[in-house]
DNA sequence: AATACAATGATATTCACTTTCAAGCCATCA
DNA sequence: TGATGGCTTGAAAGTGAATATCATTGTATT
């Protein structure tokens, strides 16, 4: 078990204390799951992977069960516009995403220096910022040689 | 009648041509209508507008206009993650959003000193951008006061 | 005008959530 | 330990924006 890990589940079992909630079965093996990735997922992929580890997870529950982790702050919701949430461990850098235009394929990758100007500008507008999201589409490397 | 807008008639009209579609009196008072606000918009905005105007214009219509201008490129697509498919007339300045995480309040605001060098960073990665969207998130202006 | 297609729009369908509700489970307290 | 109360679960139903269907209508061309 990861250090990070268990960092991130007593996390989550002090947030449901604190609201008086309920630490079950399932919202344990959904986070063990959801945790046990390293990339982004959604509710189907999560839902169809427990299901062929234990026989009663119910789509609705792990619906729940990542809106709650983002209520905790463990998870954050990305929308690509694919029609799909998606949810991906929370915590570490922001991310700004690469989508590619002609495969769908989604690249991450790290730059902080937009963050602090782009947020100052929303402060002047009287908004607080809590989250940033940039999302460049075009077209990817291997699209490019493809297409000559 | 604005000269800019005149001109992204005339591009879509020879869209339309070199594709073999046809210029019908729908699509002409969509684009009318879109091209007449000044802000992004989406499909039951539009259809709502031009059913109080014109008594038949389908909701597919407008659906199939906005689609269709995205391809032609005077168009561009906006999710924002709440459900809705936005769209805002391309080749003006480019916009970023604030969302407020409270209300839901889509707020717009122009910016244009960072999207060159988000843009330089991504074409080191070998991908070449065609378009970058910046969303931030967070709590506006009323909902701060209702909240003290 | 006749012809060949494209476009329209009321309607139905899809699909990814999101909610409902009766049955079951968890934390707490005597 | 056992009762109690409220939270949780999950099958099923509901929601709503997007998309497809198809008979009818319109457009461009000859
Ligand atoms: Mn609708
Ligand atoms: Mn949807
Ligand atoms: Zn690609
Ligand atoms: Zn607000």
């Amino acid at each position: 078990m990861n250090q990070t890990k268990q960092k991130v589940k007593e996390q989550f079992h002090l947030f449901l204390s604190k609201k008086g909630l309920k630490a079950t079965l399932q919202r344990s093996l959904i986070l063990d799951a959801f945790l046990g990735l390293d990339r982004s997922t959604h509710i189907d992929e999560l839902y169809l992977l427990l299901r062929g580890r234990h026989s009663n997870i119910g789509h609705a529950t792990v619906y729940r069960a990542l809106r709650l982790f983002a209520a905790a702050g463990i998870a954050r919701e990305v929308n690509l516009g694919d029609g799909l949430t998606r949810y991906e461990v929370a915590g570490g850098k922001r991310r700004d995403y690469l989508v590619c235009n002609d495969c769908g394929t989604v690249t991450e990758f790290e730059n902080s220096t937009i963050a602090r100007h782009q947020a100052e500008l929303a402060r002047n507008l009287g908004f607080t910022v809590q989250s940033l999201k940039i999302e460049l589409r075009g077209i990817c490397g291997n699209c490019q040689e493809r297409q000559g």
